[in-house]
RNA sequence: CGCGGGGUGGAGCAGUCCGGUAGCUCGUCAGGCUCAUAACCUGAAGGUCACAGGUUCAAAUCCUGUCCCCGCACCCA
């Protein structure tokens, strides 16, 4: 029995996230969670918000709220959907818990000794109406590139220049509107990445299993030269620059920036979910704690790999204390809307939390995961999402479990068939599942989302061709003992459907077991025959609710209006 | 010459690392079955693998060049 460790992307605090979130991390980290605690192996799926941050500080003040409430509420919201979408985190933290301010802290002050985080000064805008620095967007000026009016601090909208808030002209602060600022010195730390380049190239160039995307992104900065990263802020919302209680002299009223401590959440949440549980985090955490044995999987966007594979590891390598680093990075395209990208503002593509007005969660995590970004960046469009659902979930399997439970129901009096031996036909089919489960095994055990849908697919089409060949309507009228064992074989199969679906489509792989009596969670072993007779002869089975609905064009009409995509 | 990803039958994708009958889903056409959510099963048509050179007995796959699409460093997966 291995170890796996599982974390997605933590999703920022910032309000409900749209389906391509889903799509990028938490959906098929939540699959492969499920496909491995269903093969018996010692799983651990952590995920949780990313708190800190100037996004969070001005989404709160927008909402009137002061931030550690906004945050609070926003993670109740998050936790509360992604556990209708069947989001199996064994733990959903916040990077804004008391274990992640003491384990950033911690990175901090050994990186600080070891001279590989130091203080820098720099110069920045400071507020004298709000008595404050402002950093990044809470300031706007005259771009001196292209001469816009409204540029931020950062970076100009209009022509795209990386800019430095103090080379802004006419700056004035977005909090207060105030003009009245300065120049001054402000001292901030550093963490020198440059100093740690070559460790980082060592150990990517290590990882030989990394996808060619998650590989070529890494190289990319590695190549082109890390730089020097601030790692603190000016801002009172995050992790306090201090070590055992005691502030930095001089950083008093600076935290670390967000980039810093996110990633080391994953470790926090960890111990949030051990303080809750009673268990031991460092034992996944600490090579020398037991966690040697640990494979650790992490599941991202593009956006994300950089921090994941440069970044994070800086810290973690820079320590010099044995942390797990990890072992496989799968990283994910986009998945875009028509083409194009989701947009709140503009009314472009559907929230977690409307796509669950019009559909079950099923019917989205089987079309996400189906057509996974993984190759390239893929189009969401409500034909191809029809398709998939209707044709997949609907007729393929929905229709199978369907029809072979209503025979059995008004032909066989509802009970699991007894008598009769399997024949050719039952052997053949033993000989292509086992087949099938193999390889949708191999695909789920390598992260390739795609092909693992497929494969689970064709598992449901095997039961088709099945009945469509063995006929047991046909049976019936001459060999009633042969027509039970067809039926009870049937029966089995859609038993084993609802095991190896259920990393997909949770939800209706409860509602099949269910109807069939059957309580096995476990994943299928090899010994498909014994697989395919588990079922109890005499026991009740019961015909369940249609399991998907389909989708009509008049629904899909009014879906493409409501939430933009049509005009594409 | 900024960087990364991609260009494969009508649509969406796999195959490209490690050259050797171009595969899958949808759609289309024909047939079968009638247990089922007018569903399922079988078969067929349809591709000069963006383009142009090159290497090779052999190239979607390797090399060179060209064109086109998407993304990119506040934030957003």
């Amino acid at each position: 029995m291995a170890r796996i460790l599982i974390t997605s992307a933590l999703p920022y605090i910032n309000g409900i996230k749209h389906l391509g979130n889903l799509a990028g991390s938490m959906l098929p980290a939540d699959a492969y969670a499920r496909f491995q605690r269903a093969r018996g192996n010692e799983t651990l799926y952590i995920c949780a918000t990313d708190e800190h941050g100037t996004p969070a500080e001005l989404a709160a003040a927008a909402a009137g709220q002061d931030v550690a409430t906004y945050c609070a509420e926003q993670h109740e919201l998050q936790k509360t959907i992604g556990a209708a979408y069947g989001l199996s985190f064994d733990w959903f933290g916040r990077s804004s818990s008391p274990q992640n301010r003491e384990l950033t802290q911690h990175f901090a002050h050994v990186l600080l000794e070891k001279g590989l985080i130091e203080p820098r000064t720099d110069k920045m805008i400071y507020s004298n109406a709000d008595g404050r620095f402002l950093p990044d967007r809470y300031v706007e000026g005259i771009c001196p590139v292209c001469s816009f009016p409204r540029a931020r601090g950062d970076q100009c909208d209009n022509c795209g220049s990386l800019l430095d808030p103090v080379d802004l002209i006419e700056p004035y602060s977005t909090i207060s509107g105030s003009r009245d600022l300065e120049v001054r010195d402000t001292r901030h730390l550093y963490l020198r990445q440059t100093a740690l380049a070559d460790t980082i190239r060592a150990w990517v160039d290590s990882k030989t299993e990394w996808p060619a995307l998650t590989k070529s992104i890494a190289y990319k900065h590695l190549d082109e030269g890390l730089i020097d990263r601030g790692v603190t802020r000016d801002l009172s919302w995050g992790v306090p620059v201090a070590y055992e209680g005691v502030p930095l002299p001089g950083f008093e009223t600076k935290v670390f920036y967000v980039w810093f401590d996110a990633p080391i959440e994953y470790i926090g949440a960890t111990a949030e979910w051990a303080a809750a549980t009673g268990n031991d985090w460092r034992s996944w955490w600490r090579t020398d704690e037991g966690a040697g044995d640990v494979r650790y999987v992490q599941l991202m966007g593009k956006d994300n790999v950089a921090f994941h594979s440069v970044s994070f590891p800086a810290t973690l390598l820079g320590s010099g204390e044995p942390w797990k680093t990890v072992d496989m990075l799968k990283s994910f395209n986009w998945l875009n809307w028509y083409g194009g990208k989701f947009s709140t503002s503009q009314n472009r593509g559907v929230f977690m939390d409307q796509a669950l007005e019009l559909l079950p969660a099923d019917a989205w995590r089987w079309y996400l995961l189906a057509n996974s970004p993984e190759g390239s960046d893929t189009a969401f469009t409500w034909e191809q999402f029809a398709t998939a659902v209707n044709k997949d979930l609907a007729d393929v399997l929905g229709n199978f479990v369907n029809r072979i439970l209503k025979f059995c129901e008004t032909r066989l009096g509802g009970v699991v068939p007894e008598g009769g031996e399997a024949g050719p036909r039952e052997l053949q089919l033993y000989a292509d599942i086992g087949k099938s489960v193999a390889e949708l095994n191999a695909n789920l055990e390598a992260i390739e989302i795609r092909k693992s849908a497929q494969a689970v697919r064709a598992l449901w089409v095997l039961g088709n061709e099945y009945l469509a060949e063995a006929a047991p309507w046909t049976a019936m009228k001459t060999d009633p003992v042969r027509a039970g064992v067809i039926v009870r074989t049937a029966l089995n199969l859609t038993a084993l459907f609802a095991r190896v679906s259920s990393p997909f489509i949770p939800f209706a792989a409860e509602t099949i077991g269910t109807a069939l009596g059957q309580h096995e969670k476990s994943w299928p072993g090899e010994d498909i025959a014994a697989e395919l007779n588990r079922l109890t002869p005499g026991a009740a089975v019961r015909t369940p609710e249609v399991l998907f609905r389909k989708i009509d064009d008049v629904q899909l009409a009014e879906w493409g209006e409501r939430f933009g995509g049509a005009e594409a």
